[in-house]
DNA sequence: ACCTGAACACCGTTCAAGT
DNA sequence: ACCTGAACACCGTTCAAGT
């Protein structure tokens, strides 16, 4: 008669080994994603991400204080990277009119979150920072409204944007229309083929650059 | 010594009484919105609904086959008051420009998010009909977005909005930008004192509604 | 017909040990 | 120092009874 093994759940030691410095927490991260992604909010749990990579569900508190934790870890990163690509996308076009880099951020901030929809649940679900909690939540959200605050800003000191309400009405307002489109695409209330991404975000961003623009 | 009460938790019966004729379904619907506007979705649970009306978790499968299908109801019962808003919003300025209804529109639409953060919640959360389970979700928001693509329509008709790239894809414009303004509201990342809210739509959509009057 | 309670398989989190 | 397993108080949902 065979020996039954005697946790047949467990990872081998050697594909354990590797969760030791930091890959764990690393590891959590990913299979959040993983799980959030495949069967949103809900479907992640402290415990599966542990069963997936093979490590007692307790071993997940030495990297995070707990659950809630957790998910800020994986919204501060989207946060981070969501800035990048704000970034990014001005920064390549040094020379171009304030219509099209105010347009160029809407394309990479829709962009990224039709991409990442598991990082923007987590990002723009729940209000992680509700209790204050989180504060470096806020840094990276704060630069990025900065970015759009400034290209505004200096598209009307070039004369090519309407003054209006003030820079950071005008900001709100592209804001506003850029989380929307990329909450209506995330939800897939609007349905888009990934290679029409780009004109999409031209189209419906349009009229409210435009009216940015425009001298009323 | 006094007898101790078999069930201190129950309710007296005589209040019981007051959900046998589908008070229940009205009640758990309630108090799911309670407990989704003090503590969010996640302190939804069919047992702390239940407990709260002094009943068995169980009489909650009376009613609803599952916790989802209570979700389902709370959204449908939202995307018909939202439908409504919007309807008596256009239908009180019948002879008003077409940026002046569209501006009414997304009034009405971010009010009644402002106004209902629970219900938006639920309605603009997780996505309920996903597989295909609710259909019925589908049927007001459709009518909601006939709203908004006839008003642009007609406002093409008049000669008041320039043709652009079609009535459907001007509505979706206008959708992004009242969503997004709605969300962003909603999960407090742009702070609104309840007075002001009429004066702030305007100016937050203002843009978007005059980039689809400009003539280009 | 309607409501209930025990039971099941899950959670997140705490406590107390194991190496 | 690090990881684990049992335990606790919760879930949603199923099953089998109670009136």
């Amino acid at each position: 008669m065979v020996a039954k093994p005697p946790k047949p759940k467990a990872a081998p030691a050697r594909e354990r080994e590797r969760y030791h410095h930091g890959e764990l927490r690393r590891g959590l991260i990913d299979a959040a994603l993983e799980l959030i992604g495949s069967g949103g909010p809900e479907a992640f749990t402290l415990r599966e991400a542990a069963r997936r990579l093979g490590v007692n569900h307790r071993a997940a508190y030495r990297h995070f204080a707990d659950k809630e934790t957790l998910l800020a870890a994986v919204a501060e990163q989207g946060f981070w990277a969501l800035l990048g690509a704000a970034r990014e996308a001005v920064g390549a076009l040094p020379e171009a009119t304030p219509e099209a880099r105010l347009l160029a951020i809407g394309r990479a901030y829709v962009r990224f979150c039709a991409m990442n929809p598991a990082h923007f649940r987590v990002m723009f679900g729940a209000r992680l920072n509700e209790g204050g909690r989180f504060p470096a939540l806020e840094v990276p959200i704060a630069e990025a409204f900065e970015v759009l605050q400034r290209e505004v800003a200096s598209g009307v000191e070039a004369g090519a944007l309407a003054a209006g309400t003030g820079p950071r009405m005008a900001a709100l307002s592209l804001w506003s229309a850029m989380h929307g489109l990329a909450t209506l695409i995330v939800t897939r209330r609007i349905a888009v083929r990934k290679e029409r991404l780009a004109s999409t975000v031209d189209t419906l961003l349009g009229p409210t650059v435009r009216g940015l623009v425009a001298k009323r």
